[in-house]
DNA sequence: CCCGCGGCTGAACACGCGTTTAACATACTG
DNA sequence: CAGTATGTTAAACGCGTGTTCAGCCGCGGG
């Protein structure tokens, strides 16, 4: 893994060999594709031969784990940069719209998209912290408490990262150019103005729908999350 | 397409050949592992060779169109009952928990993981029928009128359809088993309640944002909608 | 009787894909 | 300079898949 004899530590270095090259490629390959994407096309996007990557990662398989990682750990070093700033909150959503980031937000889509182990550990990921900027807002007097926090979370999380994936499989031209920032755009410029209202005003006029459900189902939470995904009844 | 000499209808009698078996077998195998499944499978399933299929329907291609038909068919029927008895509403959620027509929301479910042209018309369908069904809840008093009831119906159908995308990903050892009706009250249960408490008293404690908002973008609506999907800021 | 035709089949074909193999090039080492 | 490790490749293999092909079976009509 490390030959010349230049002083850079081995991590940096290897963002300049061409394995690190092909790991770029799959990101974006990946991102813009899925998973499915032939490995004869990242071979040729990062300008080397297929049998090459297999060479470096060993398998597709091994492919793919090394480009989570290596999105995981870009997400977490966003995550630091943007709480640093104090400028905390959902990354799923800022994140699309930096332009260096966008791709990683869609990577995670494919992740989710292809589902697995690690779409389900992901989403758990994304509840916690959902979790947490819920907290942060009740605190500061701009979100609402709930009965059940982490139901909530989970729903919200539901809804964001469902209509994302909607939106995938509903205009895949808006990824099949490089343009991953259009994606994220062309999504909370339909979305916005409709979720503030709904988490403005709400949608129901009274809450008799909601007592006669919490009536009839016994105690809505204790501690710990139960159970996962998130529809409404429309 | 017709040899016997019986009187029933050709499309009825074609409801008692290996056709129509292979057809019912291609749904509930589409629903449970996706377009994806191997046109053997269908046909173990059915109890017919591979080879029959495609003398029947031509292609794979082709067998999924007319799967999409029948489905679609399947479907206005189960509109019009539901109409008739007054009980109008959003069928997607309904129809899950129906033993009958469970199979078929699942495999509109897949559509819209498949995504393409499909996809795109079939939503639509839904989002219309949704702007439908929240005008009849205006007019009874149970829903608040929305500033743009096209980009409002669009936002909840697309929450409600991811969520429903995102829960096949997240557990799809739920489809695994033919237990379709599993996976839409396992969907109802973990989701009802708190999209209750958002649709009853909202997530926010101000309308700040929603004016802020407003007042920074022009105009709402207008009369056609012009965008798409959903996915709220998190 | 037999002839033909439609339902139906197993085997073979074509193709895309991940992976393996053998070889070549380059550069560092003794 | 030989030797060896490393980066890299083209070609071939194996497998799963949709599709095609040649033929079998059973039955209704001459």
């Amino acid at each position: 893994m490390s030959s010349t004899p230049g002083r850079l530590s081995a991590a940096e270095r290897r963002d300049l060999t061409s394995a690190a090259r092909i790991r770029e490629a799959a990101i974006l390959r990946f991102a813009r594709d899925g998973f499915g994407a032939p490995l004869r096309t990242i071979a040729a996007d990062a300008g080397v031969s297929g049998a090459l990557i297999v060479h470096h990662f060993g398998s597709k398989k091994d492919l793919r784990r090394a480009c989570d990682a290596w999105v995981l750990e870009q997400i977490r070093d966003s995550k630091r940069t943007t709480l640093a700033a104090g400028d905390s909150g959902p990354w799923l959503a800022q994140l699309g719209r930096a332009e260096r980031y966008a791709p990683l937000a869609v990577y995670v889509a494919r992740t989710f998209q292809a589902g697995g182990e690690s779409a389900a550990e992901f989403f758990d990921h994304l509840v916690d912290d959902a979790v947490d900027y819920l907290a942060e807002g009740e605190r500061s007097g701009l979100i609402r408490p709930s009965r059940d926090n982490h139901a909530r979370a989970r729903l919200l999380t539901g809804m964001n990262v469902g209509s994302m994936l909607l939106q995938m499989t509903l205009h895949p031209e808006l990824l099949q150019g490089g343009d991953f920032t259009g994606f994220f755009r062309h999504l909370t410029e339909t979305v916005t103005a409709p979720a503030l209202e709904l988490y403005s005003e709400g949608l129901l006029t009274s809450r008799k729908l909601l007592d006669e459900y919490l009536m009839y189902v016994p105690d809505p939470p204790v501690g710990a999350g139960g159970g996962e995904s998130a529809a409404p009844p429309s």
